[in-house]
DNA sequence: AGGCGCTTGTGAAGACGTGCACAAATCGCG
DNA sequence: CGCGATTTGTGCACGTCTTCACAAGCGCCT
């Protein structure tokens, strides 16, 4: 389930803060979703709740970690060193959720041989080098869409099963790979959509107005937390 | 729908590309969708296809645009201009898609008074006076995740409805404030799953290995696009 | 030891999204 | 002018996700 490292920030979250077990109740809330959600979900894990009390938080940790695969630190490589790919390599979000950025390639011959946070810039064409030193699971790509194919293609041929791309356009991969796409245009986007529709419903509460603008009522947005509660 | 921003990606390449139709088929390629799917969310929007042709690219932007409130190049402030807040505020993907960056802010005097692409970086309490001087629509929050729901506090007191967070925590938000939310880890994490659950399916071809090994098949993760053929 | 309050796990119902398959409609061509 | 090729729009069925509600289980307190 996707819910899953969501539960796990919260987790981590409570476990700092010196909570030895939770309710189904306190960590859905910590979380943003439904208690009987959250229970269900957990249940799909076969996890071991204590009924009147709740779930032991580092248990829970760890059989969620298992789940994900993050018993192991996977490695990582970050092809794109441009505006958005300098801002990744320097994030220790990596590192603290499990991860290691293995390598970081760019084309731009300038930009290789620079270090950024200990890692020095390598070529693209240095990836199966790379590849063969060590296993690599997940690619992520921040270059230009026009070269985000033909990057998906070199990193598939290495071996690599896992791709996040944030560039805006859509990558033919073999089955069995799994891609992941991260848009910022496309989440203010939705926003904005969001705007448009409140703007719409406020200055014709009752009534539709053209129709554009009257929609055939609750478009879904998924994955949007629209009002939790204050 | 969450889609119509990706159909409208897909669009403007072949508008790019000078096609004056497409046919739901190839919209739904380039796109990476379902055929039916496309065309049922096309005709939620009233949109005008002729059947035998196609729709109408030009016609279609228009439409799309229209629904997602972009008609309107909509402000948004930026608050936090660290390591990604940079990266954000030299990417000109915003512009291009039909937003505006109104503002850049933070709480670090070090940073207040750079300039970044042509915007000056203000103080977070400058917050009230620049969203006096233009209607903000959405706030991009780019601080720790300590900071966030103090930011989003600030933004919804000067009458944001809109907030993208790329801070890891969940934010509470009165009713009739979105919020998305885009979290680097957790599309680590779900990738991870998915190696980790492949791993398992080749190593044990056939018989479950231990309890955890052998989840109750299929966990559902959406919105992955997963194995687009070739 | 027994009862009480609290929490989990889950059955069932409903909402929702998805995809197939086909009728209706339009265009181009002979 | 009519026919066939093509493509849209959608009814329908199916599977999935969500949520409510409640019985079963556990620990604590008396
Ligand atoms: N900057 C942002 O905040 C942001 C936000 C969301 C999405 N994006 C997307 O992320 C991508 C990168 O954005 P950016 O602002 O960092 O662009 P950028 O131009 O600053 O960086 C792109 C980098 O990719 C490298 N590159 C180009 N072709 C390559 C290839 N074939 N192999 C390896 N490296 C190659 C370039 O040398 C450059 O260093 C773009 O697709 C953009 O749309 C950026
Ligand atoms: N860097 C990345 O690639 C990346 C990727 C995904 C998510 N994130 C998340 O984005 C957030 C920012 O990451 P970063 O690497 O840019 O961190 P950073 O520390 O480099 O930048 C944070 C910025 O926020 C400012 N800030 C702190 N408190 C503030 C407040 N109350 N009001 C206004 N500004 C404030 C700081 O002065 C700093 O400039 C973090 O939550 C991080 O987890 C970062």
């Amino acid at each position: 389930m996707a819910r899953l490292p969501e539960y796990l920030r919260a987790l981590h979250n409570l476990a700092e803060t010196g909570h030895e077990t939770v309710s189904s109740e306190g960590l859905a809330n910590a979380a943003g979703v439904n208690s009987a959600k959250l229970r269900k979900d957990l249940s799909q894990l076969g996890s071991y709740g204590t009924r009147g009390v709740g779930y032991d938080v580092g248990l829970l940790i760890d059989q969620i970690e298992y789940v994900l695969g993050l018993t192991q630190r996977r490695a990582v490589v970050l092809v794109g060193v441009g505006n958005l790919g300098h801002a990744l390599a320097g994030y220790d979000g990596f590192a603290s959720r499990g991860f290691r950025i293995a390598a970081l390639l760019d084309a731009d011959q300038e930009l290789v041989g620079e270090e950024i946070n200990g890692l020095v810039v390598q070529h693209i064409d240095d990836l199966p080098q790379v590849a063969a030193e060590e296993s690599i699971a997940i690619g992520v790509i921040a270059t230009p869409a026009a070269a985000a194919q033909r990057v998906a293609d070199q990193l598939v041929a290495v071996g690599v099963t896992s791709i996040l791309n944030f560039a805006p356009c859509v990558l033919s991969v073999p089955e069995g790979v799994d891609v992941r796409k991260v848009d910022l245009a496309i989440e203010l986007q939705i926003l904005s959509f969001h705007e448009h529709r409140k703007a719409s419903l406020t200055a014709l509460p009752a009534a539709g107005g053209s129709a554009l603008t009257a929609l055939p009522g609750g478009l879904a947005v998924t994955e949007s937390q629209e009002a939790i509660g204050t």
